[in-house]
DNA sequence: TTATTATTGACTGAATGTGATTGATTATGA
DNA sequence: TCATAATCAATCACATTCAGTCAATAATAA
């Protein structure tokens, strides 16, 4: 159990960090009541620390800019943000997770911070150091060699060590998506991985945004029929969707609102 | 039966090295009363050594921008650089080395960072994500369970993984040397992978700062024969410099030059 | 020895931190 | 617009922790 000033210190540092928060989130991440939660963003509000709105707080400086602005201009990270926040949404307290390596399932990681009961194996050097701060998430790295065009941790140590793990969910991102060719990837070591990750999860969700739809690159990693979900941005090919649907392949879309 | 100041000064400790401590929790550990404790923390807080909670302490938080604190922080890496560059003058193109995780080899990082040809294994997170950047050095991480007290990767999937390889030179830190009690750290999952690392290499290099001096810890991974090469940055005591010239130990002494 | 001082532990009423409750307020969408 | 759900501030009750007081003990000096 924290201390409240420890909680309300871990609490600016997310707000700095993240921008936002709802005081559900941190209740579930902290663990205490709503009741708490409101007592210590009234008192950090009144340091001048951060921002109280209705439903939770907003950092202090984020008041200073035009919000839309920034986040009008990189449109395709709030894609990806999107996929990441409805990707999240599977997980549970205490599951065991992989995240697979690449920009795509970045953003989950910022997503799964606040569980406080967590296991998630991933291969990616980028995604294991932003975990270090989060001692209550269990981080698993199946080691490798490093890739440097990707940051993943791929080769024959990653695969050996991944075929000694299972996990409940694998999140893993792709390069195509086609119907005939499955899923592909440029790379013929990265795509040995990705198959030891589809191997070794009992759930498959796949990340992609519509960039990626009806493409094939060099290496397939993957069928249709391995995704158990599959998570991407925008209104997709009737021919995708009916595919999908008679595979059992369940497809979330997560559109993005515009104002 | 410790005196007051004694006392203090371990209770000062152990909030620096853990960050918070509950009343109780020292109360149990030095068996004296609540009030005693109280009174103790309360004079530590009069001398800002330490931030008092209800039911405990926390450490100063490091957003102290007390003069004396940040010169000695300063100092301190500068330290570490300074073991750091000599470490790195070992090092020669080609060469493939492993490099410990921890605070004293993390300034190697930068300096490996020009050479056309390397290959590095690291235990570190940190520092693997150092080196995504730089494509002409091939990277391979052990993996592991991450440890996010030190941002290492340790446990059985690091030492097996470990068991695999074989390098020319490791760079390892330490937590304490000590003649009688060799080299040892507070954890010991942390041990058995420096034990491993120690195993896996033809030459073994030490990097401690002077603090390790004399200081014994927890779990042992190796003795003073198992070290090729140490490199410190004050002088040490000439009980340390017989006996490491007798046992065949090459020591470098990099003295921080005063202004 | 005795006197003096510092340190400690026990005690007590006060203060603090927390969760639960409730009726009021605010946001959202039909 | 209104209805509904979410969120809020205010309040209470409970447990924990606190500061302050005082007596007992230990260390030190006369």
């Amino acid at each position: 159990m924290l201390y409240s000033e420890e909680r309300k210190n871990k609490i600016h540092a997310y707000i700095e960090k993240h921008k936002r928060a709802s005081v559900q989130h941190l209740c579930d991440a902290f663990n205490v009541s709503e009741s708490t939660i409101r007592r210590d963003l009234s008192e950090l509000e009144q340091d001048h620390l951060l921002r109280r709105t209705h439903g939770g707080a907003i950092a202090i400086e984020s008041v200073n800019f035009e919000p839309t602005v920034t986040e009008k201009a990189d449109r395709f990270q709030m894609e990806k943000q999107l996929i990441a926040t409805r990707a999240a949404s599977y997980i549970q307290e205490g599951d065991t997770i992989l995240i697979d390596a690449g920009t795509t399932t970045l953003p989950l990681i910022h997503e799964i911070k606040h569980f406080s009961s967590l296991t998630v194996v991933t291969n990616s050097v980028v995604h294991s150091e932003l975990l270090k701060d989060s001692p209550q998430i269990e981080v698993v790295v199946p080691g490798g060699r490093l890739r440097h065009e990707t940051q993943a941790l791929v080769g024959p140590i990653t695969d050996q060590t991944l075929s000694l793990l299972h996990v409940d969910k694998a999140f893993i991102g792709t390069n195509g998506i086609d119907l005939s060719d499955g899923l592909t990837t440029p790379n013929l070591i990265e795509a040995s991985t990705k198959r030891t990750m589809i191997s070794q999860s009992s759930e498959v969700i796949v990340l992609a945004d519509h960039s990626k739809f009806e493409k094939v690159t060099f290496a397939k990693f993957g069928d249709i029929d391995d995704i158990h979900r599959f998570i991407t941005d925008e209104q997709v090919d009737q021919a995708f969707v009916s595919e999908f649907h008679q595979r059992g392949v369940k497809l979330d879309i997560v559109l993005l609102q515009e104002d």
